[in-house]
DNA sequence: GATGAATGAGGCTTCATTCAT
DNA sequence: AATGAATGAAGCCTCATTCAT
């Protein structure tokens, strides 16, 4: 065979992480074996090695690629026009609708990135986007007057993703958690911390719970 | 030769719990090797065996014993008279003070119950009962009047555990993570849910933030 | 594809075993491998198959080549007028010239004629050739009277032989040995073997050492 | 089974780079694989990783011992009264008797010290070893008045070794050769440099050849 | 009870060689 | 002729576990 095309190498690649992807998922990075994965690809042992050096490269190559998409999803809701609606969805994707195999996933790179330096570098690289892109939201959402937090927008930030980061935890370690039943609530919470500015058009007015908490007093 | 007394075995135990238990923090289970927990318990294989019938019956120790521990504190908890500060202490607790080692250990132990049955009938045993203790909790402070949240009992455990999971696992994963600046947040948003009744004495207003928050309207 | 012309395919070859002394004299047959030769040589696996059949195939040519080359020299020796001069020549190139990387090929090659038939045949074969080059230049030398050697011919050859095998390893192993120091003393002995019978000419005396020893008594 | 006493550890030790001394001899260091090693010395791959922590570290011990083994031998000889006859045995011994095995491994320890770090530094102190001890017991026969070289005693030294090395370079790379027969040459060659002094006592003439040579003059 | 040497299966990786293009 | 991706056996080494002492 000739040099394959980059879009086929690209595709070699994937294929392989694919597979990687889901056993890692379902045994860990530790219990699964290189054959497990060539298992799972259906290719020999060294056509895995003509396109991963080690398996802690395999091991780096699904967590970048991992990291990578989430970052990349987060860079979308930066566009969304409707803040709080915008940041229901993402609790929604993660929290509701990614699969258990992803979420198992996730937590894996997380633990991993505390002890293998280079997935840390990767996973604290997009931590630290995730953050920063929140923060940036928040101030332009304040400068437009669109939402008055109580806290300052670094805070309000921080808030929100340990809230997030606690549903996507329980999702992953306990699959009968029912992430749906909590979502108002958390976007109620949210919603009061960064205490949007209703438009004078009509009402659409924001979700139960907390909301009326304000109103009591 | 003589029948060792039961406290000298259960000293046996506990002492080679606890070097398996630095050095699964350290590594992870599935790095760890017998023989890395033999030195740092500084016994033989041997001696190990007779303690422990395998890596995985260590490993389930480790997690019935670290599991056996949370429970207990929450036990103690639940007798607080003060529920919103009492929470406010098993936060610090478990958020700030827990030693790094102590909080990666315990996202190996939620990961490996996923995986391994028997950790995982642990695991969810303690999550189940935590749950359930913060119900009742709640649930006895609405009769006895203390508290009024907006939401059932039910709900309100369920949402305070996501949260403290979420500073739990940021905790673990993200070394600066400086969690002391969140905690009076969290501790007004469960303020909030919770809404306690002050007492006709003395006030002792509740913290910061989302207080306010209602109070703007 | 058009074949290529004979001149063609003897370059490529030799492209590729230039490629391959180097690789081996730097790391050994066997710790070599075909991706190391092509790295070196520029060609690709598949071009490597299309000259030599195995990697045997490469190490015996690698032996023909090398040992045919010394066969040429030697075979140039037996032209020379004057045995002596000749000879010390000969040390000179081999001991002192020889670049460090050819001398570990050469060992290499020695060993791996120990083992493997093929390279074994090729070494032996080139080895009783030198043998009988020396015996017959030692006995054309005797039968024109230009030397009175103590000893038969064929003793003196292996002699000699041996001694040369002597400069070669040691300057293969130990580069700090200094060849060219001991050239004279060698160059002395083997004249004192030769005993070569001066000409009645213009005295252009042997060489120090030896000669002197028997100047002294 | 409780800690084996050191002269069993030893044991157990040597009887593995027993095994490898002839599994290397046969197949050189990089053709011979660890099972090779195992089945030779019929235990199983983890027992021999108990005593050896590398192939690296099997080959570095093959290389000390034997290496070891021929300095005591030198060091032996140094203690002889008469130096030439000493100087015979010791031809003798590593030209002769030496069993093929043997000779084959010391070669492929000299190759390996060209490339690798730990045998390398083996290798040249016994190298050292060797000459400087040959140096000494010159020094000490010229001030004793026992012999007269015409070289300075480092000269010598150096020659008889190069000597010494062709012969056991010959003898392993080809097993036909007969170094029986160019030994009394040698020992010519030897007497010659050395110029032994003889006591005034009943003669012990010095043997053949180079001898004569002088005479000749 | 404790020791630590021993087992042997299995893990990661490399390598000579092939073959579709 | 040349390419280089692919194969799969084998190499080195580790590891949970056992067992003679």
């Amino acid at each position: 065979m000739p040099k394959l095309s980059p879009a086929t190498q690209a595709a070699r690649c994937a294929h392989i992480l694919d597979a990687a992807e889901i056993c890692f998922a379902r045994h860990g990075f530790h219990q699964t074996s290189i054959q497990d994965i060539c298992r799972e690809a259906k290719v020999s042992a060294g056509a895995l090695y003509v396109w991963f050096r080690s398996k802690e490269d395999l091991i780096a190559g699904i967590a970048e690629r991992d990291r990578k998409k989430l970052a990349d999803e987060f860079a979308e809701l930066a566009t969304s026009p409707d803040l709080v609606t915008a940041l229901g969805k993402l609790g929604e994707r993660y929290a509701v609708e990614e699969p258990q195999h992803k979420r198992l996933l996730c937590v894996e790179i997380g633990l991993e990135a505390t002890r293998n330096p280079v997935v840390g570098a990767i996973y604290r690289s997009v931590d630290r986007f995730v953050a920063e892109s929140f923060e940036k939201l928040f101030e332009r959402a304040v400068a437009e007057g669109r939402i008055r937090p109580m806290l300052p927008p670094k805070e309000v930030a921080r808030i929100i993703l340990v809230m997030g980061d606690g549903m996507f935890w329980r999702r992953a370690v306990d699959p009968d958690f029912d992430s749906r039943s909590v979502i108002p609530a958390f976007t109620a919470i949210v919603a009061g911390l960064l205490n949007p500015i209703e438009p004078p058009s009509p009402d659409k007015s924001p979700p139960h719970g907390v909301r009326k908490q304000g109103a009591r007093q």
